[in-house]
RNA sequence: GGGAGCAUAGCUCAGCUGGGAGAGCAUCUGCCUUACAAGCAGAGGGUCAUAGGUUCGAGCCCUAUUGUUCCCACCA
């Protein structure tokens, strides 16, 4: 019937052992069923080029802890997972790949790279999935999707057309932000700013038909070129009279107005700005509002292209330098001035992003954003921890409209068709046979494809099988929560969210749990560049994926980074072994075919406290885990293994075992099965593998842990008055096991231990816990008197709370330093007693504070002062 | 320029709605006590960044300051 645990916990068989097993069970499936309450999770779905990175293993490990915890409370738990197609990043290792062939995608054209991607896909697609079950992850892989499945496209082109339709996708000439070295337009979101260190260049520009210059500074000489304008504050004083002249442009030799613009800050340099409206923001507003035309001066290479004039072809950088030394030349030039200043880059590939015009299509965001904003604010939509809201918001609050088009083939393909006749834009989620407008039936597809971010917007209702009205749909939206770090909130959750509400008219998730970093050692943030990554995979194959989840779980509060210390790993590895050798112990005592069962009445003060605590670690448990404080949850429970189950229980609970005619001891190991299964049961979410391992072996009516129920608490189970007295039995023995160490006594040496009280419960309390006091503390024989009176010079006392203990140790007292030893005592007893009349004196106190906290105070008053007298008592004694 | 986080034992961090400061590691002492030396028992170590305020009571709430990290932002 017991299975006897190897000698030691041998993860890498254990593991992969129990997780077969659970796929064959076919445990992680859900389906819809009425009759249960469903609690969904969808996975932020990894890049089929990525690789399962510390990142990944926390915002795993959080989500099949909640998914297992739901799971065991009953919930119909649904955790959904997937990859995603990840344009850009699996685009450039196709096209890096194909470049050791000498191929580019030119070469080969779209549908043969297309294919080429797809068997990319095939071959490493699944290799993070795999990860992910390493791990351990409890994810319903019947219902693993990936953003470019049919179903999902579908979902994507379906969005498509219905936001087009209603005038919230358009096509337009706008300012982008372009990657020269992606050769790709991206969104705001992907461009970080960074900043570095530049040149301010002072430059100026003859004033026509005078012999004046305007002079002003650009951290960006080349984009001249492009300047149709030069602009002063309307209120600034020193160049009223220039305002309506011309300037000649340089090398061009274009003719720019000086115009005057609210936008030009006075006090910033010398209050004269070159305008360039295809290559700044600004620039572009000021361009709008004065009418100026905009000239486009690059390709989309970064170099100068053809409205350069004699720069044309050159590179930008180049551009530059060459640009500065002309104007030099030509007396134009002034000075260059070191500056730091912000500039963006592309999160990618880290080239400097370069604002130009292009016609390009866009979701209009303000409609979309409203709801977006309210449900945040009327909190149908929580972060946890709150403060990520409020990065939420504030984006929302200032959100452009979103640049979706990418010079892209890895994607979706944007689904307009120009008509070559008429020139008409047909939407449409399929091929029209001919233009809507003029009948033509020559038609071109956009070549553009979407920003992979829009297909993962609709995430978490695609993948449940919308635009059909399923019944995943209909059950398992919205999903309940959604797990993720802090730096994809502008990517992903802010469009999920807003996606949802348009879609399905409800939020995506109704909790977003917000995590932080894992950073190395010394704080860093993990990098290839920096090779100061740790290796899940390789965590896992030393210490077992427990070890690793219950690394990341604890020990750190929601939203914060953490960093990874390998000691940490080794404490944990540690707790794995003390739980396995535990049961182990346990084990030894079972005899096959024992019937353990006890009623109530045979439990001991022991085996009550320990059920007591239990119980109420059940409760503590359960709500930190439903208030997602997961480290806190897995942090008690292996508190409570450790210190109160091992450390305490199996010590005090031992006698009973070894002494086979012991009447109590078929209620000590009821109380060891029940007390450890329960548990197991509140530590699998975080450790599933030995939790499952272990369960498994302690009792055979159940198959596995991770369909076992969550356990409850249980008022019948809840013992104050066993709590206490075990309470004071521990104070007892830690008090006698801190003075034999404090007097140099050998654990082998055992003693008389005399225990007196004045109290007939407490002497009844001690009476029934004397073996404690052999085992735990090298007691001989357990004397309980009914006095606390001092036993002479021959005895060393020690002062516990209702009771005085007494051991002969005559040989070994040093009077000097006993006496010092209770005079310290006295003082700090003093001062509490002191402390705690003082505020029990205080009538704010005594007229305010609620009436549990003053009885607690004056319990303690009453306490301190009783121990006072003993310790005086036992001062004079020693004068003597 | 705007916003947020952090500052608690030598180190890394917990401390959830305010009611006498905790863990792991490290240090020191003693133990191979037949589950575990990856262990057991004991000990030392903190004016909870600083200054005010609210409160009967503040590590926790408010204000300011200092240091530090991060996010956002079109100052040429």
């Amino acid at each position: 019937m017991y299975k006897q645990l190897e000698k030691n916990y041998d993860h890498s068989v254990v593991e992969d052992r129990i997780y077969s097993k659970w796929l064959e069970k076919n445990y992680f499936h859900a389906v819809p069923d009425n009759s249960k309450k469903p609690f969904t999770i969808v996975i932020p779905p990894p890049n089929i080029t990525g690789q399962l990175h510390m990142g990944h293993a926390l915002d795993n490990a959080m989500q099949d802890m909640i998914i297992r915890f739901r799971r065991m409370q009953g919930y119909n738990a649904l955790w959904l997972p997937g990859t995603d197609h990840a344009s850009i990043s699996t685009e450039v290792k196709i096209v890096n790949q194909m470049a050791e062939e000498g191929l580019t995608k030119k070469d080969i054209g779209r549908e043969a790279f297309l294919e080429r991607a797809w068997a990319w896909k095939r071959e490493y697609g699944s290799r993070i999935i795999n990860q992910l079950k390493k791990l351990g992850s409890s994810c319903d892989w019947e219902r693993e999707r990936f953003t470019m499945d049919e179903g999902l496209s579908k979902a994507v082109l379906e969005v498509f057309v219905r936001l087009y339709k209603k005038g919230w996708i358009y096509k337009g000439e706008k300012l982008i932000n372009w990657c020269p070295t992606c050769k790709t337009t991206i969104s705001d979101a992907e461009v970080v700013h960074e900043d570095m260190d530049g040149h301010f260049y002072h430059l100026k520009y003859p004033i026509k038909g005078t012999d004046e210059f305007l002079e002003f500074a650009t951290t960006r000489p080349e984009t001249m070129l492009g300047d149709t304008a030069i602009a002063v504050n309307p209120e600034d004083d020193r160049y009223k009279d220039v305002v309506g002249k011309v300037c000649i442009l340089p090398f061009v030799d274009r003719e720019i107005p000086v115009i005057a613009d609210s936008y030009v800050d006075m006090k910033f340099g010398t209050g004269v700005v070159k305008i360039t409206p295809a290559h700044d923001p600004n620039d572009f507003e000021v361009g709008l509002r004065h009418n100026l035309p905009c000239i486009n001066i690059l390709n989309d290479d970064g170099t100068i292209n053809e409205n350069g004039g004699k720069f044309a072809g050159m590179d930008r950088y180049e551009a530059r330098k060459q640009i500065i030394k002309e104007l030099d030349e030509m007396g134009l030039y002034i000075r260059t001035e070191n500056i730091r200043h912000a500039v963006g880059t592309h999160d990618r590939c880290g080239d400097v992003i370069e604002p130009l015009i292009k016609s390009q299509w866009f979701v209009k965001m303000d409609e979309l954003a409203k709801p977006a904003i309210e449900v945040l604010k009327d909190k149908r939509l929580e972060f946890i921890p709150e403060r990520f809201g409020k990065t939420y918001l504030h984006w929302l609050e200032n959100i452009h409209d979103w640049c979706i088009s990418r010079q892209l083939w890895w994607g979706h393909r944007i689904p307009a068709y120009y008509c070559e006749k008429c020139g008409h834009i047909n939407v449409s989620a399929k091929k029209p046979d001919s233009c809507e407008k003029c009948g033509c039936t020559a038609l071109k597809q956009d070549e553009d494809s979407l920003d992979t971010w829009f297909s993962s917007a609709l995430w978490p209702f695609s993948t449940l099988g919308w635009p059909d009205e399923t019944e995943e749909l209909k059950y398992f939206y919205p999903t309940s929560v959604l797990v993720t770090g802090y730096d994809i909130i502008f990517f992903w959750v802010i469009r999920m969210v807003f996606s949802g509400m348009e879609q399905m008219k409800d939020v995506p998730f109704r909790k977003v749990l917000i995590h932080g970093l894992v950073r190395d050692n010394l704080g860093r943030k993990m990098s290839k560049s920096l090779g100061n990554g740790v290796d899940p995979l390789e965590v896992i194959n030393e210490v077992g994926a427990d070890v690793l989840r219950l690394t990341l779980i604890t020990g750190n509060a929601p939203g914060n980074d953490m960093r990874w210390r390998e000691e940490k790993v080794t404490a944990n590895r540690n707790f794995t072994n003390k739980l396995w050798n535990a049961t182990r112990f346990i084990l030894m005592n079972f005899k096959d075919g024992e019937d353990i069962s006890c009623s109530p009445s045979e439990l001991t003060d022991a085996d009550k406290w320990i059920l007591s605590k239990a119980n109420s670690l059940v409760k503590n448990v359960t709500e930190n885990l439903e208030a997602y404080e997961l480290g806190v949850a897995v942090q008690n429970t292996y508190d409570f293994i450790w210190d109160e189950f091992c450390d305490w229980y199996i010590e005090m609970v031992k006698p009973r075992l070894y002494n086979e005619d012991d009447p109590t001891r078929n209620a000590a190991l009821h109380t060891l099965k029940t007390v450890l299964i329960t548990a197991l049961k509140l530590l699998h979410p975080c450790m599933p593998f030995i939790t499952e391992e272990i369960f498994t072996s302690l009792q055979d009516e159940e198959e596995s842990i991770m369909v076992s129920s969550w356990p409850v608490y249980k008022p019948e189970y809840n013992f104050p008055d066993e709590e206490n007295a075990i309470g004071l039995i521990k104070t007892a023995l830690k008090n006698i096991r801190n003075r034999r160490s404090d007097m140099n006594v050998a654990p082998s040496k055992k003693v008389d231990i005399y225990i007196g009280s004045e109290d007939p419960e407490i002497r009844n309390i001690f009476a029934k816990s004397k073996s404690f006091f052999a085992s735990l503390a090298g007691a001989s024989n357990v004397i309980i008197e009914d006095s606390t009176a001092d036993k002479g010079s021959d005895f060393v006392s020690i002062v516990i709370p209702d009771g005085l203990i007494s051991i002969p140790f005559a040989e070994l007292i040093d009077i000097e330093k006993e006496t010092a030893r209770l005079s310290k005592e006295k003082e700090k007893l003093i001062k509490e007693v002191e402390r705690v009349e003082k505020k029990l004196s205080n009538s704010g106190f005594v007229s305010k504070a609620p009436e549990k906290v003053i009885n607690e105070e004056k319990a303690k008053g009453e306490k301190y002062r009783k121990m006072l007298a003993a310790v005086e008592e036992q001062l004079s004694a020693l004068k003597k």
